[in-house]
DNA sequence: TATGGTACATACAAACATGTAAGTAATGGC
DNA sequence: GCCATTACTTACATGTTTGTATGTACCATA
């Protein structure tokens, strides 16, 4: 998200990951907000407004951040209209939709998982 | 995976992500190692030291780690034998195997997105 | 008695991610 | 001219994750 500085191993090993197909992916989505903000926006069309609304949890810098990343990274679609005050759109994309399906079935699992983990509390 | 603080708003919102299934989820499996470790044990058990020369570019610190993390989370069953020197063997749970398949689909799309980004940097 | 192998543990430092607070730009309506 | 609205941006503080270096326990063997 930030500026790398060029450390020998830490980058380096990062190399190493995004080697892997299936790390790639999981770097993509794996931002603290951004599997929200995708859920989200599987309903269409929003405003930056709106999501902040619906995410009053989410800081307005972090909002700002992540809906940057993934557009960055070809998951969302940015449109900005020249009004004043502004307006501007965000969207998924078709490579977003494809994943659709499948953080589906992970969050399924996540669930299945959850529950589980809560019984063996008791 | 360190102790955490109960700082007031980091940790209030991650009960928000933890809330979501799907976020749930990819916490799990989020750490920088842990999809190459899980990856790897869908061969079949293998021994802490088998793990570390695979994976010479991970430290012997972060591999504990990402284990212990994997262990904790019901993914990898840790086997110690009471032997001399010590012998310890990982191996997935029938959760993490149900994860596989899954996996699986999110690497393709991984890879589709990749050669995909690295095209348009031509 | 010293040495080696295995699977760690611990202290410390660097890099990274997130949160807090405040500010900006443009323009229409008052 | 002043204010409100929208979608940010910036500077700074705090928290988390990862890496580096070194140490430990065990016992068999030399």
């Amino acid at each position: 998200m930030a500026a790398r500085k060029k450390n020998s191993t830490y980058t380096r090993n990062e190399q190493c990951i995004i080697d892997c197909d299936l790390t790639y992916a999981v770097h993509k989505i794996g931002g603290r907000w951004k599997l929200l903000i995708l859920d989200k926006l599987e309903g269409g069309k929003r405003r930056f407004g709106e999501l902040k609304r619906e995410f009053s949890y989410i800081t307005e810098r972090m909002l700002t951040l992540q809906l940057r990343a993934l557009e960055q990274d070809g998951l969302v679609k940015r449109t900005v209209y020249a009004e004043v005050p502004p307006r501007v759109e965000y969207e998924l994309t078709e490579m977003a939709r494809e994943l659709g399906p499948i953080l589906k079935q992970l969050s399924q699992w996540g669930g299945k998982q959850r529950r589980l983990a809560k019984n063996e509390m008791k």
